[in-house]
DNA sequence: ATGTTC
């Protein structure tokens, strides 16, 4: 799109003053060029966000933002419940929770060389992925409320995973709040098999190296060393996740007129946080989080048993877990004042820095690990949150390379089975169901995942510890 | 993202 819509407030802050309906600005981190690849309805649904009642400070959007439903993915928002701020269903997006955990393993590269086809056939047959894949657990309406209610926690409980997994999980791997009643029964039908399954989309499990260390300190604390082998999963909460959203996304929008609420989009429907579809979307959209929780635990575990299988005294300890589809009560300095904001990450990741009383012990000196996944065949990056990313946009950051092209176009571009022959002559296996997977994921339909994380540090979100690059991928 | 057009 055209910079010239924008006030360039330095070099990495675009803004959309306030217009029309614009309650406040709106705020896109980028750089020239990454900004004239955005599509002009990243400016319009942010403008559109801006607009919503009880929103703070700004509507913002991450450098690795792209058009999505009613908010754009990469975007962050905060509403205040005592300016009769808001939830939005299509503000969280429909998978609910999906994100990013990253595994040490303990081997170096020189390990792996002689064993990465073996892996490869173990991690693919051990973790089910693709559209409608189902696990070898079933849950009964009993396990399906421990779950929802449990997250993680659930899942250590019934023997998926050790101890020391959940304090690297956010929430302790189980969030609060949650309210199994109120997901609807056709969501926990579309769960009861999905558990411990990858799905498709952007989602893989990913085999990497680490390529280049950037920052010493931060990379002993995370326990990263070059050439270390490590285990990123990214995944989400599955049938049950797009169900909550697109029950929600649907009475949001049907009750908007009678909570007093005239929406921009009907895409943005959202209800008042003090209503009480509010609350039950809350309740549902908690519950969504510990299922995504839940479900990397799991895959955790039969990663874990997927190694053992070929190298049997290595140990997977887990480095972080976060979550990039969420809406979290979180307390923020508005005006010098501590403030209970709801705030709203769809394709953003948190990103605490150093000292926040939510991090656990281990990170308190450096801040919180932000995991970045690249598209597929290209670099990851481990970042860490700063204390600027506090001040910048409620403690958040970039979440991936971000599309620059649409799936369908990147279908009708490339073919599946080119991509898959050009990375293995780069040394990198993928193993996927669906060959027309492969081309929507093909890596020229992304942006360059390099520069974004380049301006995402420029932009003070988050700094640079680690890059990884790809030499597994089980595809989704 | 998604039992990929409930």
């Amino acid at each position: 799109m055209d910079t010239s819509q924008f006030i360039q407030r330095d070099e990495t802050c675009w803004e959309i003053p306030p217009h029309g309906r614009m309650r406040v600005p709106a705020v896109i981190y980028a750089d020239a060029h990454l900004l004239q690849q955005m599509d002009q309805k990243v400016y319009e649904q942010l403008s559109n966000v801006a607009m919503l009642p009880g929103i703070v400070e700004a509507a913002y959007a991450m450098p690795d933002a792209h058009w999505g439903y009613g908010f754009p993915i990469g975007g962050v928002a905060a509403f205040d419940p005592e300016l009769g701020g808001v939830v939005s269903a299509g503000g969280v997006g429909f998978d609910i929770s999906c994100g990013v955990r990253t595994l040490h393993t303990g081997l170096n590269t020189d390990d792996l060389q002689a064993h990465k086809q073996a892996l490869a056939d173990a991690l693919y047959r051990m973790i089910p992925a693709g559209v409608g894949s189902r696990g070898r657990i079933h849950l009964n309406h009993q396990t399906m409320q421990g779950m929802l209610k449990g997250g993680a926690q659930w899942a250590l409980a019934q023997g998926y995973g050790e101890p020391q997994d959940l304090e690297r999980i956010e929430e302790h791997g189980k969030m609060a709040g949650a309210e199994p009643n109120y997901v609807s029964a056709r969501a926990k039908e579309r769960q009861k098999d999905e558990m411990g399954t990858l799905g498709s989309g952007n989602h893989y499990l990913e085999v990497q190296r680490v390529a280049e260390i950037f920052d010493q300190d931060a990379a002993q604390v995370f326990g990263l060393q070059t050439d270390a082998v490590v285990i990123s999963i990214h995944c989400g909460s599955r049938g049950l996740g797009h169900q909550i959203g697109t029950e929600f996304l649907k009475q949001m929008a049907v009750s908007a007129p009678q909570h007093g609420i005239a929406l921009p989009d009907r895409e943005l429907a959202c209800a008042p946080l003090d209503s009480s579809l509010g609350n039950q979307y809350l309740g549902a959209m908690r519950a969504g989080i510990n299922c995504a929780l839940a479900n990397r635990q799991i895959i955790t575990h039969l990663t874990r048993q997927a190694v053992a299988g070929i190298f049997p005294d290595a140990h997977l300890s887990l480095l972080y877990d976060v979550s990039h589809n969420t809406c979290k009560l979180e307390q923020h300095e508005i005006g010098g004042k501590k403030k209970g904001l709801f705030i709203h990450r769809k394709g953003a990741t948190r990103a605490f820095g150093p000292g926040h009383p939510d991090l656990p012990p281990v990170f308190q000196a450096v801040g919180q690990p932000v995991l970045i996944g690249g598209s597929m065949g290209t670099s990851s990056y481990i970042l860490c949150g700063c204390k600027d990313s506090e001040k910048r946009a409620f403690g958040s950051a970039c979440h991936g390379a971000g599309r620059a092209m649409s799936r369908r176009q990147a279908s009708k571009q490339w073919r599946g089975k080119t991509l898959i022959e050009t990375l293995a002559a780069q040394g990198i296996i993928i193993r996927s169901q669906s060959m027309r997977g492969v081309a929507e994921e093909a890596p020229p339909a992304y942006k360059d995942v390099d520069s974004v994380v380049d301006i995402a540090e420029l932009a003070g979100l988050a700094r640079k510890v680690a890059r990884l690059e790809p030499m597994i991928c089980i595809k989704g």
